[in-house]
DNA sequence: GATGAATGAGGTTTCATTCAT
DNA sequence: AATGAATGAAACCTCATTCAT
C-alpha cells in the first residue's frame, strides 16, 4: 500500500522488516514478550540476529513497532467501519461487526493488545503501553461522538453519557471475545451483534 | 483473623510470610513478574533471600501463592455484598458499590489481576491464570443468578441471557475503574454504582 | 568398646556422635559428599543442624570422623584376620576371606573407601585421602611381611619383591569386588579366597 | 587427525573446544568436579562464560564429552597395543607398556578416569561412569581373549579363567602406577612390563 | 550489508554455617 | 544444651547486544 512507488531495494528492506514482524508477531502471542528471546524471532524470520538488530534498535523497540503497527490496522479497519453508513445504530452495528470479525482473523494479535491496553503488561519501560491506551481513548472518543449524534437526534436516550456507553459497550466486546477464547467449547461465538448491541439498545433505543 | 489462637512461632511465620507476600505485591504490580528478582523482593521485604526460598519454593511459587491470595480476599468480600441484600437490585448495587472500594484500596492488585484474569500475563507455566480466570468464571454465574432470579420475579426484563448480562456488567466496571487509574485526572472516580448500573437498568427494568 | 566405664552423659553423647556417623554414612554412600546437604545428615539422624554442629565443626569434618571411624574399624578386622593362623598361606586366606566378608557386610562403606583410597574423591581439601592412603600403605606392608617371611621359610618362590605381592593381590580383590558389585548378575560373589588366590599361588607357591 | 579437510571455520570451533576440554580436564583433575565452576573453566580456557555454554549444554554435558573423548583416545592407543603383535606373551607386555606409557604422559587423566570406573565419582546423574565402566568390561574381555588363546595354544596354563586373569592384571597396573603416583619418591616408576607380568607369568607359562 | 560467534551482566537457586532463643 | 530460622556467598545458566569477518 505504502511501498508502491519505492525503489526495488527499499520495497525489499519493508518485506524483510514485516518478515521480522510477522515473527515477533507469532511469538510474542503465544509466549509472551519475556518468553521469547531475539535469537528465537531471528531465527522464526530466518535473518541472522545481526540483521534482526540492524532494523530493530533493540528488543523493546521491536516490540513497540509491532505494536503500533498493529494499532495502525486496527483503527483504520475500525475508523472505516464507523464512517461508512450514515445511520448511527448501523455505524454501531458495523463497529462491533468488524471488531468481531477482526478478532476472528487475529486470535494472535489479541492477547497481545489486551496485556497493553489493560496496562497490565509492563512489558515495556516507557510508556508505550500509555500510547496505546491514548490511541484506544482517542477512538472512544469517536465511538462516543455517534452516541452523542444518536442523541441529538432524538435516536437514543440519554440513559448516560456518550462516553460512559462508549466505554461500556467496548469493554463489553472484549469480554465477549475474551470468554470465547478462553473456552470456546462453552461459550459459541459471538456472531451476531446485536446480541451484544441489545443489552445495551433495550434501555437506549427511543421507541 | 484465622492466626488468633496459634502459638507465638507460628503467628510470628505468618506475619514474616505476609511481608514477603506484600512486598511482592507492591513490586510486581509495578513491575511486572519478568521485571522483579528474588532479590528485589527479598530485600523489599527486609528479609535475606535464602529466607524468601524457605517460604516459598521458587519465584513462580511465590506468584501463584500472592495471586491466590487476592483471589480469595476479592472473592470473600463480593460473596458477601451479594448474599446480604434480599433485592436483587440492591445486590448488583452492592456488588457494584464493593467492587469500586475493593478497587480503590488495593489499586496495587488490580493491575497484577488484570493481567491474569485476561489471560495476557504469560508470566506462569502451567496455568494459574487459568486457574484465576475458572474463579472468575464461577462468580460470574453467581452474579448471573441475580439476574435469573430478577428475571423470574419479573423484577427484570430478559433483555439478554443472565451469564450475558452478567459478563456485560462485569466488563463495564472493570473499564471504568481502568479509565479512571490510566486518567485520573480526566475522569472522576465512578462513586455512585448507578452510574454504570443505570447503563443497563434502562433496558432492563420493568417498570 | 571404650565407652564402657563413662559416665552416663558421656556415653549418651557418644551414642548421639554414631548416629549422626551412621546417618552421613548412609547418605554419602548412596549420594556422595557433594550431593548430601548438612541438613539431610541432620534431618536423617533425627537431630537439628544445630546440634550436629555442636559434634561436628563442619560438613568436612564429619566426613573426615567418618571416614576415620571406618578405617580403623577395617584394619582391626584386617589386622586380626593375619594375626590369627601361623601358617603362611592360612594368614592370606583369611585375609581375603575376611574382605570379602566385610565387603558383602559394608557395601555402603566400599564406594567411600575406593574413591578416598584411589585418590579419586577430591571431596576434602586438606589431605584425609592422603591419610588414609597413608595407612592402606601401611597395611599393604603387613601382607607383604607375610609374603616375606613365607619366603624365607621356602614356602613361597620370590616370584617378585613382597610388597609388590601384597599391591598385587590386594587391587585383584578389589577388582574382583568391584566387577561383583556393579554387575551382581553377571559375576557370581567370588565366595572362595582360592578362587582369587590361586592366580597367585600357581607361580609363587613353591612345591 | 579427523579435522585436516574441514573448512577453516569447522577447524576453529574444534580447536575452541578442545581447548575447553583441555581447561576442563585441567581443573577437574585437580580439584574434581564439584570443585570447579562453570566459570573457572571458561576463565582458565580464555573464553567468555556464554562461549562455554554455546559448546556444552551445561556442566553434565562438559564433563561427559571430556571423559568419552579421553575414553576414546584411551581405547585406541590400547586396542592398537594388542593388535600389533602376534604372541600373545608380547601383546600382553604391549599391552602393559602403552598402559604405562599412556599413564606416565596424561597423568591428569588417571584420577579422572579412576573416580569413574569405580563406580565412586556420584557426579553424573545419568549414568555416565555405567558407560565408562561397561567400555572398560569390554576392553578386559579382549584381555581376556588374549589369555584365552594362549591358553589354547598351550603357551598358558589355565590357572585361572581368562576373564578373572583380564582382571587381576587390569587392576595390577592400575594400583602399581597409584603407588607411584601417591607416593613418587618411594616408589620407582614400573618401567618395566615384566615386573608386573612376571606375578602373574610365573604360575601361568608353560614351561 | 549481512552474519552469527562471542560476550558478560544479571537472573534464579542452593546450602554450609551461625546465633538468638 | 539443643534448636532451627536466618543468612548470603557462590553456583549454574540465559540472553540482549556487539562487532570482526
Amino acid at each position: 500500500m505504502e511501498n508502491e512507488k519505492l525503489p526495488r531495494r527499499e520495497r525489499e528492506k519493508l518485506r524483510q522488516r514485516q518478515e521480522m514482524l510477522s515473527a515477533a508477531l507469532d511469538l510474542f502471542s503465544l509466549k509472551g514478550y519475556h518468553n521469547v528471546s531475539m535469537n528465537e524471532v531471528a531465527e522464526k524470520a530466518e535473518f541472522a540476529i545481526g540483521t534482526l538488530y540492524k532494523f530493530f534498535q533493540n528488543k523493546e523497540d521491536l516490540y513497540k513497532a509491532l505494536l503500533l503497527q498493529l494499532c495502525d490496522r486496527f483503527e483504520e479497519a475500525l475508523t472505516q467501519a464507523i464512517s461508512e453508513p450514515d445511520d448511527e445504530i448501523e455505524k454501531l452495528r458495523n463497529y462491533v461487526r468488524v471488531r468481531l470479525e477482526r478478532f476472528r482473523a487475529n486470535i494472535k494479535i489479541v492477547r497481545l493488545f489486551l496485556a497493553e491496553r489493560r496496562g497490565a503488561s509492563f512489558n515495556i519501560k516507557a510508556g508505550l503501553d500509555e500510547e496505546i491506551r491514548k490511541r484506544h481513548h482517542i477512538f472512544l472518543h469517536k465511538i462516543a461522538s455517534i452516541f452523542e449524534t444518536g442523541i441529538g437526534t432524538r435516536k437514543f436516550k440519554r440513559i448516560a453519557d456518550p462516553f460512559s456507553l462508549a466505554v461500556a459497550l467496548d469493554s463489553t466486546i472484549d469480554a465477549f471475545l475474551l470468554l470465547w477464547l478462553d473456552l470456546p467449547e462453552h461459550h459459541s461465538y459471538p456472531e451476531d451483534p446485536d446480541a451484544i448491541l441489545n443489552i445495551f439498545f433495550q434501555g437506549l433505543i427511543d421507541s
